[in-house]
RNA sequence: GCCUCUGUAGCUCAGUUGGUAGAGCAGCGGACUGAAAAUCCGCGUGUCGUUGGUUCAAUUCCGACCGGAGGCA
């Protein structure tokens, strides 16, 4: 973003815990400043999935602009490194339109990617490899796997999760696709810096019994919506829908579908699901520095709003 | 009123032939570079109902009381 001056950089980021009320709280604000919203939620980018992913209605989505929402096929796969690309272009597209940008999302790590403008040079995963690499680790576990990083990244092997099997294939995937180490893939993701100057707002519930009790709220609010038919569509395409099939309110209802667990049981264990997500979200979010904490304990949304856009005034 | 059973972690329970206790679930903390709403790691958080007694030592044995369940009247 070289051409651009520093106003022009900036751009808002509203992200934080599953339930704490950040879409509406994005959408107050850009309608404040005039603002543009893109999505920072990594299930929120599918098409179709909306009463389980909490996307945006039509009717919020008709006051202001909403970006990627919606953009990708379930039945495709999305990465980080796709994200970074698309949401890096919708940023750009807002600020040359001269309005704000409001990245709003609960995905750290897809958010913090963006901001600390990460380059994904590690190639886009390859699914025949993985299924190889998968293939390997079932008949022969995670030894030889172990040993081959270690030829290449002592390093790596020594501090490496063996039992982290997603990610032990996946440094094995870098090592054979790329030639490439994780280490040397690190140093070289952040050789560009950040990208433009995110002014971030983690919303922080202080009181963890009503963040749980939003958590619940929200289950039973989505069943309201007619949560069962979505998921039940998920469900009949699940063996295609990769990665939405796994987001938190479907694949906690296919017990049901299987005919082995009563739906309520399985409300109760998306329940649990919901509020294990929120615990781990903020796990994400408080080692984060440069950001402003937003305690939403007894704060409506018009008040949360005024903050941010203050916030934003003030920095501008 | 009497008899029996029961009271241990947030919940359901185990256990200690007397040396201050442990499972499951819930919960808490952490990691995170192309599936991230994924994946993985770590952690018992306790007035053993209350109160007297016996004992070097009581959550454990005895008594009383309080709470809960059942039975007989």
């Amino acid at each position: 973003m070289a051409e651009y001056n520093d106003d022009k950089q900036r751009y808002l980021v509203i992200c934080g815990p599953t339930a704490c009320g950040k879409s509406a709280l994005a959408l107050r604000v850009a309608q404040m400043l005039g603002g543009e919203i893109v999505c920072g939620d990594s299930m929120q980018i599918y098409r179709g999935l909306k009463i389980g992913t909490a996307a945006p209605s039509a009717r919020e989505r008709g006051q202001v602009p909403h970006l990627l929402y919606g953009i990708t096929d379930p039945a495709e796969g999305f990465s980080v490194g796709r994200y970074v690309d698309v949401a890096r272009g919708a940023v750009r597209g807002v600020l040359a339109r001269g309005a704000v940008a409001i990245v709003c999302g609960g995905t750290g790590q897809y958010i913090d990617a963006l901001c600390d403008g990460l380059e994904f040079c590690g190639g886009e995963a390859d699914e025949q490899v993985r299924l190889e690499l998968r293939e390997e680790y079932d008949r022969a576990g995670a030894q030889p796997l172990l040993a081959e990083i270690a030829s290449s990244d002592p390093l790596l092997a020594e501090k490496i999760d063996v039992r982290n099997v997603k990610r032990l294939l996946r440094a094995v995937e870098l090592l054979r696709a790329k030639g490439m180490t994780t280490a040397r893939q690190t140093e070289l993701s952040r050789e560009s810096g950040p990208f433009g100057v995110a002014i971030k707002f983690v919303l922080w519930p202080n009181d963890r019994e009503a963040l749980y009790a939003r958590c619940n709220d929200r289950v039973d609010a989505m069943f309201a919506q007619g949560l069962p038919c979505e998921a039940e569509m998920v469900w009949n395409n699940r063996d295609r829908f990769k990665t939405a099939a796994q987001a938190i309110g479907y694949k906690e209802l296919f017990p049901y579908f299987e005919g082995t667990e009563t739906m309520e049981g399985c409300v109760e264990n998306l329940k649990r699901a919901t509020r294990r997500y929120a615990k781990r979200q903020l796990t994400w979010f408080r080692r984060e520095t440069g950001t402003t904490f937003l305690d939403i304990d007894n704060k409506s949304c018009e008040e949360l709003a005024l903050i941010v856009a203050n916030g934003w005034q003030n920095r501008l």
